[in-house]
DNA sequence: TTCATTGCAAAGTTTTTGCATCTTT
DNA sequence: AAAGATGCAAAAACTTTGCAATGAA
């Protein structure tokens, strides 16, 4: 009779955990499942780095809530660091660029006025619109 | 020389169309395209409703702005009815059913309270716990 | 009768999983 | 040496698309 299959992920320190790890958390915004490989490649020295370790990885981390997913209504999951304050993401329209936006805007603190019975755990906001960048009209054609 | 092909796609009124439109807005929460296939499916008449129509349909609906799409991250596309008053969602963590929740949260009237320059034109809230039906702890073992 | 619409199947995407190999402990 | 971790490729899940047949107008 074979030993059943008892796998216990999440045991063991590589350098490719480390560098998805340190890409998550150096990051100044949420990132992708693309944009954590090409950024994590480069930092492996001397092996590969295939995209299934980074999803694996990532639902690890996610597991362990050392991150979070970020849902910005694109169809595209981003991830970021848990450590981080508690805040909300703002996405603009025109350049498509993730800003985070500290504090919270929620009036009744994730709880109030709601119907009986629904137990709020977590939220996420995320407000679209146009950034100063791209909200101020050039003046002047060249400049 | 053949003619280009110059489909001109909504032109016609059909019963697969009529069914699913007809799911979409009588639904009272968002719903992915499983579930607009399993319930239009039963409303077609005398012949069938293959999963390719309910996608191309709801494709239509989303470019002609009668529905929109929820993305809530758990890889399931919602689309509800875009004639809706403001609402947020909130997502039970153990059933994964979705509900509409009336009004609005935000205290900043989705505007305030932000760095200055950005200009919010549109927000989306999500809430995540555990709804009525998953809090209430059976008080039973059969019941 | 014309041509948009449909179902089916094939092709694209994105994410997960099986397995032999490699590596940490 | 043992068992977790990785890469690759296959599989699974989700969408889109080509095409011949169907049906709305």
């Amino acid at each position: 009779m074979s030993p059943a299959r008892r796998e216990q992920i999440g045991q063991r320190k590589t350098q490719q955990r480390d560098a998805i790890a340190a890409v998550i958390r150096q990051s100044d915004g949420p990132l992708t499942i693309v944009e954590i490989h090409l950024r994590a490649r480069r930092r492996v020295a001397g092996r590969q780095l295939g995209i299934a370790t980074v999803y694996r990885t990532v639902n690890l981390l996610l597991q362990r809530e050392v991150i979070h997913s970020v849902i910005l209504g694109d169809g595209q999951t981003r991830y970021e660091s848990a450590g981080l304050d508690h805040h909300h993401h703002f996405r603009c329209r025109v350049c498509r660029t993730v800003y985070d936006l500290p504090g919270c805007m929620l009036d009744p603190p994730a709880g109030a006025r709601l119907p009986a019975g629904f137990r709020v755990e977590t939220h996420e906001l995320t407000l679209y619109g146009t950034c100063p960048r791209c909200s101020r009209p050039p003046r002047r054609a060249n400049r």
